[in-house]
RNA sequence: GGGCUCGUGGCGGAAUUGGCAGACGCAGCGGCCUUAAAAGCCGCAGUCCAUUACGGACGUGUGGGUUCGAGUCCCACCGGGCCCA
C-alpha cells in the first residue's frame, strides 16, 4: 500500500468489515486463484495426442508479442495488449475452443551486453534476472497463459532451432520460373542434368551449355561452390556497412547521424565488410501480393506496401557519346525522356570508380566520391534542397532527342536504387529539378499539367513536344506515353519495362556477442561449411571480456576467441562426408541480429519441449494450418504498430520460406494482426514550450507550484524526467490485479493511444466493491442473494449478456464494462441479483476480472473454475421490448415523443404520429407535406 | 514535403449500417448517514437565455455541400498524433 490516511483507522475499518473489497482483500483473493491456475495447469492447451485432446473442438491460436525483458521491469504499458489478448483468450476458452495462449522472453539483445560491457557480469545472468522479474510481475495480472510452454529465444533447445532454419535457407535457392525456394540440390541436378548452366559472368541460366555457357562437369570444385554459395537464401556478402571502431560494430542506418554514432558520438565510417545477407527480395512480389488477404490494419499493410516498394517502369540504355559502351538507367517515368537533358550516376557507380582510378582524373572529382561515399544513405536521401555535386567529364546521347547530354556524379543519387543512375528530367523531378537549377542546367518541359500548377510538376498529365522521327508521344497520356516509350525501346534495343523493388537483401549479422551464433565454419581457402544438424546448437564461447576491440579493420567479438573460432572440421561438427575431420578450419564470429529469435517463436510455441523437431507436423498443422474457414496462421496476434515493417516483414518471410521448404502448410504466420495503441501519460508545459514534471504541477488549478504560474495540460509520452512513469506493481497492491485489468481496457478503446491517469482507477474498483457489496456480506463473506429474480434485472442481464459477448468479439472492451456497471447499478437499485444470476453475470466477468469471478463462483458452490466454465446464453425474446418510444421530428428537430407497439407498421407508426396532441397543436390544424416514418427509429415530419 | 489517422462537456470516452448527441466513468455540486471526517448511499450536472412553466435558442475543430434528417457521407481549410522522407 502506497499510501493510508491513518494506521488506525484502515485496521478499524477492516476489523469491522473484514470482507470489505479492497486493495487487500483483492490481494488475498487473486494471490490464492493465480497459485491454483498454476499448479492445476489450468490454461494447459492440448495438442493432437495429448490425453483429453479432443479434435472436435475449435482451436484459437492467441499470440502476444513476447517482450525484451528488460532490467527495469514492466511499466504501465506493457500489460495493455497483453490484458486485451487475455480477455479474447479467456472468452474463446469459455466458448469452449482450445485455445493456445503462450508467454516467452525475447532474450538475446543488446542491453544485457552494454550491461556486461560496464559490470561483466555475464549476459546470461541479467537476462535471467530479468526474465525472472517480468514473469513474476505477469503473473500477478492473472493472465491464463500456458506457462507449460515458456521459452527464451536464448534457450539452447530454441537457438538450436534457429540455426537449423538459418541453415535450411543456406541450404536453399529461389526458383525464379516456380516462384519458390527450393533445397540448393535441385539446382545442383538441374545444372547436371544441362537444363541450367553457367554463363560468362559467372550467373547461372536455365539454359543448356552452349554460346560461352559452361556445363557444370566442366567447371572445377572451388568455382562451383563460389558460384552455388552466391544463389542460397542467406548468402555472402560484401556490403558496405557503417562501421564504427570505438564500439566494435556495425550500425544501423538510422543510429548514425553527421557520421557520428548516436549513442556515445563517436565516429563511423562506411567499410566494405563481408556480411552475411537473406535473400528477402526474391519474396518481394509475393511478401506485397500476399498482404491483401490478411486481416492487418490498414496502414500496417499500407506502411509494408510501401516499404517492399514495387515501381513499374523501364530500363533504358544511353550511349556514351566519345567512346564504346552505354549506361543503363531505371526510371519510373519513361514517358519524360525527351525532357531528360542531363544524366546522374551514384558515386559509388562502376563507371565513376573507373574514371577515377584512371590516369586522367581530376581532383575535384575524387574529393567530392571521396566525401559522398562516407556520408549515411538517410542523410543523403534528407537533404533535399541543397544539392551538391560534380561533372563526370563526359556525354551521353539521349536515346529519343539524340542529342548530347552531360553526365554528373551527385549523392543525392543511391546505387542501391536502379542502377545507381538516373536519366534526370529537371522539369518533371522536384530532385533533378533542384539540381539543375544550381548548376545552371537546360530544363525541357514535355508534359502539360492536367490541371495549371507552378513550378516542377511531377504529376501526370499530357505529353508535349516530345517527337523525333522514330517516336512521337505529343497528345498521349502519360500511362500511354509510358508504353509507347517501352515498346519503342524494345524494338530498337535500347531497353526495356522492368518492375523494380525498394527492397533490398537483409542484413542478417552483427558483430555482437549476445546473439546467435551462424552454425558454419570457413576453411583456409575461404570456402564455406555447414555444422550438422546433430551437431546444433553451435554455442557461445564464455568470455569475460565483453569490451569491443578499437580497430579500424572490423572484428566481431567473438574474433577474440582464438581457442573457440580456431578449431577443426570434426570438432566443429562439419559432416566427414564434405570435410576430413582433421581439416583445420574457423568458425563464423558474426552473430545474427535481435530479430532472429522473433522470426519463428510462434511456430516452437505450438510445441515447445520437442527435441526432435522445431515441432512436430502435427502440433504446427493443427495450430496453424489452414482449415476450412481460414487459410491458417495465427488466429490473432496484438503487438505494437511499432514493428509493423521490421519484425513483421521478417518474419512472414521466414514463414513464406519454411513454406516453400515444406516445414509450414499455412503461406503466412499472422492471419488477423491487431495494434494495441500506445499508452500515454498527461505532462504539463509552460509558455515557453518547456515540460514540467508532473508532480510539480497541482492538478486541479494547472499552475506550477514553483513559480505560480498557469501552465498547459498536454498528452505526453511517459517518460523518466517527467516523472509520469507508473509500475503497476504499486497500482496492483493498492486495488487489486482485477482493477488494473478493468481500468486499462476501460480507458478507451484498445487501439487508441490514450493518456494514463491514475485518479481514474478509482471508479473502476468501485465498480468492484458495489458488485461484491451487492452479494457478499462485507461482515462475514457470506453470499446474500435474492430467493425470487427481479424482472428488470433478468432482463438486463440477458442485454449485457449479449452486448458483452458481441463487444468482446469486436475488442471493444470499454463498452462491454460499461454495459456490467449499468446492469450492476440496476441490480444495485433493485436489490439483489438471484444466485442464478450472479452465476451468469460472473461468467461475463471472468474474461475481465477473473479473480473475483473465480471467487464469486466459489462462494456459490458451483461445480468446477467459472475460467473453464461455459459462456452463458441469453434469450433474443429478452432484448426486445414490447412498446417503444419513437422520436417525433418536425423538420429535423425532436419535439415530440410517443409509445408505440414495437411491431407496429408504418401506416400505424404514422397515424399516432399525427395523432399526438403536441405533433397537432405544431401542424396547427394544418396536413403535413411529407411525413418520413423509420419503424422502430423515428418519424420526421414536413409541415 | 508525402502517407495514414484523429478532432465530441472541465477530463477519459459512448453513439456498431446516416435516425433522440454526450452512455459509462473521473473530477464537480447538493443531500443522507456521522460528534466530525473518510468511505458509502441517493440526486443534479453540454452551453447560454429565461426561470411562469410541462419553456426556448445554440451545440460534435472551422467554412461550405448532399439529405426529410449529418458527430457519421462529400469538398476546402485549421489543429493534433503516428509513420515515411
Amino acid at each position: 500500500m502506497s499510501e493510508s490516511p491513518s494506521p488506525t483507522s484502515q485496521s478499524s475499518t477492516a476489523a469491522e468489515t473484514p470482507f470489505r473489497y479492497g486493495g487487500r482483500l483483492a490481494q488475498d483473493i487473486e494471490l490464492r486463484w493465480q497459485s491454483h491456475w498454476l499448479n492445476k495447469e489450468t490454461f494447459r492447451a492440448l495438442n493432437p495426442g495429448d490425453d483429453g485432446f479432443d479434435p472436435a473442438q475449435a482451436k484459437y491460436y492467441c499470440l502476444d508479442m513476447f517482450p525484451y525483458p528488460s532490467g527495469a521491469g514492466l511499466h504501465v504499458g506493457h500489460p495493455i495488449g497483453y490484458v486485451g489478448s487475455d480477455i479474447i483468450s479467456r472468452y474463446r476458452r469459455m466458448q469452449g475452443d482450445n485455445v493456445l495462449h503462450p508467454m516467452g522472453w525475447d532474450a538475446f539483445g543488446l542491453p544485457a551486453e552494454q550491461y556486461a560491457i560496464t559490470t561483466g557480469v555475464h549476459p546470461a545472468e541479467t537476462t535471467s534476472k530479468a526474465i525472472n522479474t517480468f514473469r513474476r510481475q505477469l503473473q500477478r495480472f492473472g493472465f491464463s497463459y500456458d506457462w507449460s510452454r515458456e521459452f527464451a529465444t536464448i534457450d539452447e533447445d530454441y537457438y538450436r532451432w534457429t540455426q537449423w532454419i538459418w541453415l535450411q535457407a543456406w541450404n536453399a535457392w529461389y526458383d525464379e520460373v516456380d516462384q519458390r525456394a527450393k533445397p540448393v540440390s535441385t539446382l545442383i541436378e538441374l545444372l547436371r542434368g544441362n537444363q541450367a548452366s553457367v554463363d560468362a559472368h559467372g550467373d547461372i541460366v536455365r539454359m543448356p551449355a552452349d554460346n560461352g555457357r559452361l556445363a557444370w562437369d566442366s567447371i572445377d570444385q572451388k568455382r562451383q561452390s563460389e558460384i552455388l554459395d552466391s544463389r542460397r537464401l542467406a548468402y555472402l556478402s560484401h556490403q558496405t556497412v557503417n562501421w564504427c571502431p570505438k564500439l566494435g560494430t556495425v550500425l544501423a542506418n538510422e543510429e548514425v547521424i553527421d557520421g557520428r554514432s548516436e549513442r556515445g558520438g563517436h565516429p563511423v565510417v562506411r567499410r566494405p565488410l563481408q556480411q552475411w545477407m537473406f535473400r528477402i527480395t526474391a519474396y518481394a512480389p509475393r511478401l506485397l501480393e500476399d498482404l491483401e488477404g490478411l486481416d492487418w490494419p490498414e496502414s500496417t499493410r499500407a506502411q509494408q506496401a510501401k516499404w517492399i516498394g514495387r515501381s513499374e517502369g523501364a530500363e533504358l540504355r544511353f550511349h556514351i557519346a566519345d567512346g564504346d559502351g552505354e549506361i543503363g538507367v531505371f526510371t519510373t517515368r519513361p514517358d519524360t525522356i525527351f525532357g531528360a537533358t542531363f544524366m546522374v550516376l551514384a558515386p559509388e557507380h562502376p563507371l565513376v570508380e573507373h574514371i577515377i582510378r584512371s590516369e586522367e582524373a581530376d581532383s575535384q572529382l575524387t574529393a567530392y566520391v571521396e566525401v559522398a561515399r562516407s556520408r549515411a544513405e538517410v542523410d543523403r536521401m534528407a537533404d533535399s534542397k541543397d544539392k551538391t555535386g560534380v561533372p563526370l567529364g563526359m556525354d551521353v546521347i539521349n536515346p529519343a532527342t539524340g542529342e548530347r547530354i552531360p553526365v554528373w556524379v551527385a549523392d543525392y543519387v543511391l546505387m542501391g536504387y536502379g542502377h545507381g543512375a538516373v536519366m534526370a528530367v529537371p522539369a518533371h523531378d522536384q530532385r533533378d529539378h533542384d539540381f539543375a537549377v544550381k548548376f545552371g542546367l537546360s530544363i525541357r518541359t514535355v508534359i502539360t499539367p492536367d490541371e495549371p500548377s507552378e513550378g516542377c510538376w511531377s504529376g501526370e498529365g499530357t505529353a508535349c513536344d516530345s517527337a523525333s522521327s522514330e517516336l512521337s508521344l505529343n497528345g498521349m497520356t502519360t500511362a500511354e506515353a509510358k508504353a509507347a516509350v517501352i515498346t519503342w525501346a524494345e524494338q530498337t534495343h535500347r531497353g526495356q519495362g522492368r518492375t523494380t523493388w525498394r527492397l533490398r537483401d537483409w542484413l542478417f549479422s552483427r558483430q555482437r556477442y549476445w546473439g546467435e551464433p551462424f552454425p558454419v565454419v570457413h576453411t583456409a581457402d575461404g570456402q564455406t561449411y555447414p555444422v550438422s544438424d546433430s551437431h546444433l546448437p553451435v554455442q557461445l564461447p564464455d568470455i569475460d571480456d565483453y569490451e569491443p576491440a578499437v580497430s579500424d579493420d572490423p572484428q566481431p567479438l567473438l574474433g577474440k576467441v582464438k581457442t573457440w573460432v580456431e578449431t577443426t572440421a570434426g570438432q566443429a561438427g562439419v559432416h566427414c562426408d564434405l570435410l576430413d575431420p582433421n581439416t583445420p578450419v574457423s568458425r563464423e564470429t558474426n552473430t545474427m541480429p535481435g530479430w532472429a529469435g522473433s522470426c519463428w517463436y510462434y511456430l516452437r510455441f505450438c510445441d515447445p519441449k520437442n527435441h526432435e523437431w522445431f515441432a512436430s507436423e502435427d502440433a504446427r498443422n493443427y495450430w496453424l494450418g489452414p482449415t476450412e474457414e481460414s487459410a491458417g496462421g495465427v488466429d490473432l496476434y496484438v503487438g505494437g504498430a511499432e514493428h509493423a515493417v521490421l519484425h513483421l516483414l521478417y518474419a512472414r518471410f521466414w514463414h513464406k520460406m519454411l513454406f516453400d521448404l515444406g516445414w509450414v502448410d499455412s503461406s503466412e504466420p499472422f492471419r488477423k494482426l491487431y495494434h494495441q495503441g500506445m499508452l500515454t501519460s498527461f505532462a504539463y508545459k509552460r509558455n515557453d514550450g518547456s515540460l514540467v514534471p508532473i508532480d510539480e504541477v497541482d492538478e486541479d488549478t494547472n499552475i506550477e507550484r514553483a513559480t505560480g504560474k498557469t501552465v498547459e495540460r498536454i498528452i505526453a509520452k511517459m517518460s523518466k524526467s517527467l516523472r509520469n512513469v507508473v509500475n503497476p506493481d504499486d497500482i496492483i497492491a493498492e486495488y487489486g490485479a482485477d482493477t488494473f485489468r478493468l481500468y486499462e481496457m476501460y480507458m478507451g478503446p484498445l487501439d487508441a493511444s490514450k493518456p494514463w491517469n491514475t485518479r481514474d482507477i478509482i471508479g473502476v474498483h468501485r465498480f468492484l466493491q458495489r458488485l461484491w457489496r451487492l452479494v457478499v456480506n462485507e461482515d462475514s463473506g457470506d453470499l446474500k442473494l435474492l430467493d425470487c429474480e427481479h424482472e428488470d434485472v433478468e432482463r438486463q442481464l440477458h442485454r449485457t449478456i449479449a452486448r458483452v459477448s458481441e463487444d468482446i468479439e469486436r475488442l471493444a472492451y470499454n463498452t462491454a464494462i460499461a454495459a456490467m456497471i449499468e446492469l450492476v447499478n440496476t441490480a444495485t437499485a433493485a436489490g439483489g441479483l438471484s444466485s442464478s444470476q450472479l452465476d451468469r453475470l460472473s461468467r461475463i466477468l471472468c474474461p475481465f476480472a477473473p479473480h473475483m469471478a473465480e471467487e464469486l463462483r466459489s462462494k456459490l458452490g458451483l461445480e468446477g473454475l467459472c475460467s473453464l466454465a461455459s459462456w452463458p446464453d441469453f434469450d433474443h425474446a429478452m432484448l426486445v421490448d414490447d412498446t417503444i418510444e419513437l422520436p417525433i421530428q418536425i423538420r429535423g428537430k425532436v419535439k415530440a415523443k410517443i409509445l408505440v407497439p414495437a411491431d407496429a407498421d408504418q401506416s400505424a407508426t404514422e397515424a399516432a404520429a399525427l395523432a399526438d396532441a403536441q405533433v397537432q397543436e405544431l401542424l396547427g390544424g394544418s396536413a403535413p407535406q411529407r411525413v418520413i416514418v423509420v419503424p422502430g427509429k423515428i418519424i420526421n415530419i414536413i409541415p
